[in-house]
DNA sequence: CACTAACGTTAGTTGCACTAATGAAACTAC
DNA sequence: GTAGTTTCATTAGTGCAACTAACGTTAGTG
């Protein structure tokens, strides 16, 4: 019934060898695979990835701006709003103006909020266990590396 | 001018330790600097990522039907239509109808379709080079294998 | 006080992966 | 040999994520 779409790589003689030499389709295809088990998990305690990154960034540096929280989460600030409005509608977080600079919000993350990122905590352990299963530790830790060295090229060049 | 979306994925303090530790979304954001970097080269000489898909699959296994190359390129029959309009309009392939069973078509590769791959496995062994810049030979090999395994092993279940 | 910039918000765009529906042709069963 | 099912190419459309544009409001700057 539930036909995932076929995301591996090499397809058993199928695949053109042009095809596997190419490190972005690898890259592509492993990375769609690990965001639909993220999106499932998250998914199935209703919630979604903006949902943790928000959160994260609450507990680590402390109430915000949506300004601040979108240069710290990376996710936009149009698309914040609706992210802060689910994360309001569940009280995990608060929304109130900031009486210093009246264009801005405060966030503020609430004791529930702080326990709903401990269950993402918790699931997003399992998912990074689960995604790297066939590595071992020494190979997740080379597989970081690599991957942190590339981006870092990358965004600087 | 050109203001690129801010793709580092540790952003100077400013990001939450715990985002540093997703895999999928150090994935996420590498990958997409990877895929920009890839279309901007074929853009830049008018073509798109599924061309060469398509002619590496029709230089490697021969004329084939859409369905099959769908399957050996995992571009959707539905995709599969525009793609193979301007590789026709580009005279790179021929689609003819099949004499042997009047559903089908056959598609084939010209000699200007040869060179044209030609062109693009020189532009992507640059695409390639460039992003993997950082790493050595050796490295390389690493991170297709470790990739590697995990998609082989996300595919399997 | 005029000007520019930053804030949150709404709306819209683009690209990509994917599904649904369709008419024509071909297999499959009785 | 005809009825039912499957495969084919094709058109249209969905869902999502990343990203842009425009706007009214408020705050700093000369």
């Amino acid at each position: 019934m539930e036909s995932h779409p076929e995301l591996r790589f090499d397809n058993g003689g199928q695949t053109p060898e042009r095809l596997k030499r190419q490190i972005s389709r690898l890259m592509g295809m492993t990375g769609a695979q690990m965001r639909r088990i993220a999106n499932e998990a998250f998914e199935a305690v209703g919630a979604r990835k903006d949902h943790f990154v928000v959160l994260a960034a609450l507990a680590e540096f402390g109430p915000a701006s949506q300004a601040q929280l979108s240069d710290r989460t990376r996710v936009y600030r149009s698309d914040l709003v609706a992210v802060l409005n689910e994360l309001a509608d569940g009280r995990w977080i608060e929304r109130a103006p900031d009486p210093d600079d009246k264009r801005r919000n405060v966030i503020t993350m609430t004791d529930s909020g702080a326990r709903r990122l401990d269950e993402f905590d918790r699931i997003l352990a399992g998912v990074n266990d689960r995604i790297m299963a066939p590595l071992s530790p020494d190979e997740r830790e080379q597989l970081f590396a690599l991957l942190g060295r590339i981006n870092a090229h990358l965004a600087a060049g």
